[in-house]
DNA sequence: TTTAATCTGTGAACGTAAACACAAGTTGAA
DNA sequence: TTCAACTTGTGTTTACGTTCACAGATTAAA
């Protein structure tokens, strides 16, 4: 294939396909349509030929795509075909709830260090991952981690943000509802579920 | 001003200029420039002036923008200016940070009402808000709540959309890891913070 | 009152992504 | 082997959003 800019917007979706795909792979599904893909989430199917076009070829005309097949090929393209280690800075009630969300493991994370500020909290277990004390965060240079997700009070998200580069962190994913500045190379996404639920009242017809 | 297309990208970007706004207006700030704000977010000037202009002209040249009428007037585009009040179903251990967390309030939700299945956690109190039979849900009708969030497992999410379109939510924020089908004029947000975390391994050099 | 500095609002140019349409590959039945 | 049904991959067209550049409004200082 001839090279071709790759829209952010396609890989954006990639990681929706893959759920998708692994859904499917649990179900013993072995190959699967565009047309099947897409009604699964409501987008088009030449949308999803496109977006695979711009890293390949994988499927087979007339018959679709090998679920097991693509989906490697999809996690290869993401970067996901090794698994990932994650740090989790603030093991607070958020903290808590990612800690015991299953949803990671399809996409190969895990997390494996939890650190906090509380005396309290300092060797608590959670999920059988103990908490140890965020001076210490260096203790993450050792494992191979490099994801962080910062679920800490605002006011501390910028620092913890520092130490995370600071240990060569490459990834952030970030709950605190405020921007926080990094060198270029690190990729931070923020989540405000308060943000996106202010999104919805423009599209309900005012009463 | 004519007519023109509102880009849904600028709608999308509006939540994120309030949240400025109402820091700045929490720190007496009486106005701000297209440049500061956009500093605030690591986006160009230019892109917010368009964003505003879609809508009207609030801001006066030589100044800047009045935060408090600026903010007002986001309210109002998004409707924000009067408060909604949201449903959650699943009280679990999302649920309960929903509850807890302070952001909704900066953009006027309030959840009013919260329901389960568990016969354990009926009756008892999160925040102050006691936790109802999910068969009872038709009690929301005598409320004004045009809100659903869902925050139950996969398996029951769609039962769940279902039973609150029926009571005539407009808006619904689900948590649960797939697409829930509802009517059109129904707008759904769905989150996930894996998939989030999904996105971000492309952009990490493989090591 | 004049001038210089500042900042908004927006038409127009530009770039990118979505949608389309179809050629070409594959399968299975006749 | 032929044909019909199906599905992919992609060049092209169309639609949309971003960026630019500047006219015009405002302010403060001279
Ligand atoms: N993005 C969202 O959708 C969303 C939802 C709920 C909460 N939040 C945010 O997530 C954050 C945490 O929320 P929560 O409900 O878990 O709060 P919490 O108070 O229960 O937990 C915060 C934890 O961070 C720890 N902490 C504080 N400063 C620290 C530091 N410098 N280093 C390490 N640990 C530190 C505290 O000891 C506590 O355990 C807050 O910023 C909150 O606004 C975001
Ligand atoms: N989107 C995300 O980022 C994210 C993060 C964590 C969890 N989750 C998802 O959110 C959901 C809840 O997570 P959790 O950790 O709170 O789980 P949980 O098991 O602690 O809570 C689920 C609650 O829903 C209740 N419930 C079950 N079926 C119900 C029904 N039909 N009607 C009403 N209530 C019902 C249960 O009694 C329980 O209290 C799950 O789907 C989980 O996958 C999503």
């Amino acid at each position: 294939m001839r090279y071709r800019k790759i829209p952010d917007e396609a890989v954006w979706r990639l990681p929706m396909y893959l759920r998708g795909l692994l859904l499917s792979l649990e179900k013993s599904q072995e190959t699967i349509s565009s047309q099947e893909l897409a009604d699964f989430f409501g987008v088009h199917p030449w949308q999803i030929r496109k977006d695979f076009s711009y890293f390949g070829a994988f499927g087979t005309p007339g018959v679709g795509y090998k679920v097991k097949k693509l989906s490697t090929q999809i996690k290869k393209i993401l970067n996901l075909h090794v698994s990932h280690k994650a740090v989790l800075v603030g093991a607070g009630n958020l903290g808590a709830v990612i800690l015991a969300y299953p949803g990671f493991k399809i996409y190969g994370f895990e997390i494996t260090a939890v650190f906090d500020n509380n005396p309290q909290k300092i060797g608590q277990k959670i999920e059988n991952i103990s908490i140890k004390d965020v001076s210490k965060l260096s203790l993450i240079k050792r494992q191979k981690i490099d994801l962080g997700i910062i679920a800490v009070p605002r006011k501390a998200a910028q620092e913890v943000a520092d130490r995370l580069v600071e240990m060569g962190i490459k990834g952030i994913l970030n709950f605190s509802p405020c921007r926080i500045n990094v060198p270029k190379k690190v990729k931070v996404i923020t989540i405000d579920i308060a943000m996106d639920l202010a999104r919805l009242p423009y599209y309900i017809p005012s009463s």
